[in-house]
DNA sequence: TGAATCATGTAACTGGTTACATGATTGT
DNA sequence: ACAATCATGTAACCAGTTACATGATTCA
């Protein structure tokens, strides 16, 4: 179970659910989003189970925190997920399954719409992502360099993003350009398709 | 619930659950993965709430099969959900926060391995997708035509696949690179990373 | 004093997985 | 006759979402 190994990962710096919560907004939602009272309901049991362990503590700021930190069992378990081997094929696209069946719409100026917000909500990401980088640069001096060991694996997974993101863009731009295409065609020799 | 709506957009062509699930491996568990069983609960809710119809057919091949298709109320349905915004926001990748925890194992050569295996599930996606757009081509002489309004925006969502495969290879080429870079520099000027 | 936000939670629900049950049909 | 696979399902469980409850603290 993700989300688990996920808590266990970030409570090698002891945190409460709160401030693990703004993490996951800041960084993390991008592959594994969470929400609060899941978290809160996770760290229960791993404390339960012997993976955590919590104290109260009272800050100038607010009220008092549950501050949980990761155990000898905890750290056990978190590598064991770490050596195994990348887990594949629970990948969810509501919005390519849109696309599948957009032709439902007979109406290919729905496609070209639907794909321009897609556009832009890749192009939004790719901002994100670097303003991220960013703020990471200026937290810790050696990022992304390899001895910095946590941050080098950070900004490969930010890298994946810019990637990815780059790429859905160029097909963003390829699938507008073939349905400009095929319309200049249809307007020459029109052709029934309904 | 995209669930519901990809059950909606496969049967506009009747089918059984049995057939569907098929469809679903054959393709579609790219973008979403589905259970038989799942199948088979949400086809009959659809049923009951009057999105689809069924009947059973006596089959040459195999024993009887309960046909669903899709009534007037489900394709209203499923306009509906075509012409909403795409939604973004719920993808989850394990594989990635993996990645993101890795410097845990304080192994860079298990991470490069890890890669690896990454690399390898990614060349062997763009293979399927090769095949599946070669059946798809076999199938439908105008696909992937405009004309052939449902093959063409099948044909866009393989091509997505394929874009983002192949920015996932080249991400994995740059990280393995990176790794081994800097690895070289360190044999030249040993340094502290523990 | 009252609104915003910090902070922790619970309850009810929805979506998805795993394991199992059942029985017909097909091929060896 | 037996195994494989076709075909439909149920039950128990696990993961994640939404809506709500509670109360402290901070700031205007």
């Amino acid at each position: 179970m993700s989300l688990d190994h996920i808590l266990l990962g970030l409570l090698r710096e002891p945190q409460s659910g709160y401030d693990l919560k703004a993490f996951f907004d800041r960084s993390l939602q991008y592959f594994w989003p969470a929400e609060l009272s899941q978290i809160y309901r996770n760290l229960k049991r791993l404390e339960r189970t012997g993976m955590l362990q919590s104290k109260s503590k009272t800050s100038k700021i607010g009220p008092d925190r549950k501050v949980y930190s990761i155990t000898k069992t905890g750290r056990q378990e978190l590598k064991s997920w770490l050596s195994d081997r990348p887990q594949f094929g629970d990948e969810r696209f509501s919005y390519l399954a849109q696309v599948f069946f957009m032709d439902e719409c007979h109406d290919i100026s729905a496609t070209e719409e639907f794909i321009r917000e897609m556009r832009s909500e890749f192009k939004e990401r790719i901002t994100t992502y670097r303003k991220i980088d960013k703020e990471w640069r200026n937290c810790n001096s050696h990022y992304p360099a390899l001895e910095s060991e946590s941050g080098f694996h950070m900004h490969l997974t930010l890298r994946m993003g810019m990637h990815r993101m780059t790429a859905s863009v160029k097909w963003c731009d390829e699938s507008l350009a073939a349905i400009q295409e095929r319309q200049k065609e249809k307007m020459i020799s029109p052709n029934k398709t309904g």
